[in-house]
DNA sequence: CATGAATGAGAATTCATTCAT
DNA sequence: GATGAATGAATTCTCATTCAT
């Protein structure tokens, strides 16, 4: 009950359907008026313009992604076992919602989306920099830049979800598994 | 001499440019037009209209990554050799040309970009299956799908890429190594 | 006691000064609440529309500025002297308040101001008649007819304070006294 | 034969029309578009927006204005003489197109009216300046300010105008001199 | 009386495409 | 081939007005 409108949220829904279904620029807002229900007016009323509403969309995946990516997570476990959680949380989030996944992937460099909201994906994207610091630290992980560390991790995940939606290849639990231990065998030392 | 004018060529470039800097919505073919040095009509003799000129420019940009990625590739070198041959090729090609890997990523699934065209991505894509199926036949490699081998494999050099252009990471040629040495530790066995 | 609530005049005061700042289109009733301190459906209380607060305003100013022409008029005085009167009072009401002279001026032929409002402008201008038919009756004023002898001794009012607005002229106590004098030179015998 | 295509013009000719009878805000640019016999967009390859089109406009008008006043003006004349001629001059251009007329006194104060747009046509007022100086030298203007002078001279004749417009008087050879004759006793010694 | 979220008709503006020169 | 003025459908955005609270 974070919104006390729920006008604004069927708003956000409904964009985030329509954008990913037909495109940002094929998407007028008349038609997520309709869709969502509401008279155009009221678009207006709870965001700018175009610009702000897919801003606001933007930043809202970018944390809820943020949310169910630190879920279950023991800050006690053992490294492997807390990069293992944090990959699958993301895997599950991305399969059980690729709009989310599909929304993201697209216009996270779309001209569209400000810088600010770009900061703040990228300041979620360093939250698990501390976890690598701490594998580095037991000696678990090897010795390159964090940054470099991050993105050999994190990047196939990415493309995986992409070719599971595409198509290209079938993910269950066991291609999963072996996607993660390949994740970790690309950093681990 | 596969354009009779040079103009055609001009236009090409310069809606590379446009569209990378502005977005595809957010550039109009007046602008480029303008920006080529062409009238507005030159655009449609060469062209039959937007869509068929970024599908053009997106066919165009595909081959110009799959010559670049077999430069001086031997057929006869060593899975791991030929394995590294190529990423540093791709290397090479993006970090000289950031604006082709800018946009063939932001619009490789947008939807202006034809069936026709993803189809020549992907075929293009799947190019180097046989090799990674030797590496599997010489027990170097994984057993797993190539599908998710070659994704594996492959994902980290998009994000790198990306890293180095946001200027999250440099890349330079000990870390373009240790990132390629990564990436043949996740699929190797 | 005209006004039960002090809301109505705020409405008025602030819709004067809105309009004259930014025009009357470019003054969304949402601004006149919001400077106002009032909330949208305010206005609708006391007022029937955006058309109905404008002429309401119109017609409130076109009777102020009524009153202060006629204050300290001594119908007993000479006609000269009831003449240099009313044109003091008129300058001394647009100096001090500019926005009711600019917003008189602006909308007096806007098609927004009702008919009904135009008459009750003109009825208030034609005040002056008896005064000229005097001053011919005495031999003091042109045989012309009065509407041309009234627009003639009128008309430099208006452009002068306009001027003083602009800053392309400085009116000070000898200046007007100056202007009143060409006037009268104007219409006399 | 100052612009190669008609087009411009014709829709110039009807903004004035559709503006004068209807209003600024309440002329659409469809509406002119369909009045002028034009394209939307053809409005929008000559003028950069409704703004750009009513302040060229303006500024043309004001020109037009500029020429003819000047019309069979003879610097040679006697001052008295060029006066009643640049009178006369304004008298049948406004007579003469009441819209021209209409349109500047309306919208010369309007916000939409540019700074730059209300310069020229202060530029263009002062163009008499000269002829009142040599007036006063002749010691047969009043030695007060030109500024002053001008504008006791110059008010009465646009209410005159509105008020033939408006139907209060009726101008016509007689009255009209009788007018100017008025307005040269008001700033002749 | 007071409020302000919701509405949707209406306006300005853009831009891919055509075609006469 | 090359040009760019002209077009008008499509889109974003505004704002007067209503009405449930």
């Amino acid at each position: 009950m974070t919104d006390r409108s729920g006008k604004r949220q069927d708003i956000l829904v409904t964009t985030l359907r329509m954008v990913v279904q037909r495109g940002l620029e094929a998407t007028p807002m008349s038609l997520i008026a309709q869709e969502a229900g509401v008279g155009m007016g009221t678009i207006y009323h709870h965001f700018s313009g175009k610009d702000d509403l897919v801003n606001v969309l933007y930043r809202e995946l970018k944390q809820r992604t943020h949310s169910a990516m630190m879920g279950g997570y023991e800050e006690s476990a053992p490294v492997r076992e807390r990069f293992f959680r944090m990959w699958r949380n993301l895997f599950d989030l991305y399969l059980s919602e690729p709009d989310l996944y599909r929304f993201l992937t697209q216009y996270s460099m779309a001209p569209t989306i400000t810088q600010e909201s770009k900061d703040l994906g990228m300041r979620l994207w360093k939250e698990p920099i501390p976890l690598i610091e701490l594998g580095q630290a037991q000696m678990m992980v090897k010795p390159l830049s964090i940054e470099l560390l991050m993105l050999i991790a994190n990047a196939p995940l990415a493309n995986l979800v992409q070719g599971h939606i595409d198509g290209r290849i079938r993910l269950d639990g066991s291609s999963i598994d072996a996607a993660i231990t390949a994740c970790w065998d690309a950093i681990k030392l």
